[in-house]
DNA sequence: ATCTAAATGCAACAAAGTTGCAATAACTAA
DNA sequence: TTAGTTATTGCAACTTTGTTGCATTTAGAT
């Protein structure tokens, strides 16, 4: 189910006994943005709308409907919306200058996935691959 | 590199010119232990011998050593020593009742970890593979 | 329009992590 | 072995992040 626009969020939100809110309408805003954004971020965005608290409140309810996603980006997570049913998050982390990098191979991984949650009657919603370690600079350097 | 024991602590601080402390040999002794712990659980094992801050500076700096690794169980993290140079960790993680499945299927990933690292001339340290969704007896009552 | 439960905001709190600095302890070299 | 230098530690104070209880408000059912 595609969670794209604010008819998707009230359509969620009733279809499973809660209610329409401004504030769940504003914390759904915030959350329109290209990039993954942390807690912090979307509380400055909405400080004038929306209660730190109630925002907290609103994320766990979006994450447990499935609206949100949490994902792991080197050590601290971030939120942003689901825009499909199945999110890819596949990325090299560096462990000591913190840069991180994306990876793009999806048919490696997808067929993966497809194996391990067949065996165990699992049905995915989200994923995530991460790799730590150390990027091309920071290995060069340890070198010297 | 294996770093099961003080004398290998003791060799990895010194190579990378790290002083041999009683903090760092009491912060490492904590971490010996088959099941990964958070934070606090470490903090509250060492407290008599080692202050929080410390702690968490010498934590810091194990992960940088490659000596432990953070693996995200759920929404938090937990430390554990890291027993090889490359950890596994694979689960399925049901978002309703908070099941974890581990999944043991080296060889497909380990392949696609080499062809990823290798085209970034990433090294690699430690890597954590989540999938989360719902499990087969959450999955089934859903359907009701 | 009224009623009721759910949702919000506020205040206060608890937990997690960070910073600056003075005191201490580990290594270095004589 | 001792003296000197620098990293490391512990402490206090602080910031950030997340939680709880409760009185007030508001969405939606009748």
């Amino acid at each position: 189910m595609k969670v794209d626009n604010i008819q998707s969020l009230k359509n969620i939100l009733s279809e499973n006994g809660y209610k329409i809110t401004k504030a769940r309408e504003d914390t759904f805003s915030v959350l329109l943005s290209p990039e993954p954004q942390s807690m912090a971020a979307l509380i400055d965005k909405a400080h004038d709308k929306v209660d730190r608290v109630t925002m907290y409140r609103n994320i766990d309810l979006f994450e447990k409907l499935g609206i949100v996603n949490r994902i792991y980006v080197g050590w601290k997570y971030k939120l942003e919306l689901s825009d499909s049913f199945m999110e890819h998050h596949h990325h090299l982390s560096c462990l000591s200058c913190g840069k991180v990098i994306d990876i793009e191979d999806e048919q490696h991984i997808n067929e993966f996935i497809k194996s391990v949650t067949d065996k165990f009657n699992f049905t995915p919603r989200h994923h995530q691959f991460e790799i730590d370690g150390f990027c091309n600079v920071c290995s060069e350097s340890k070198k010297s």
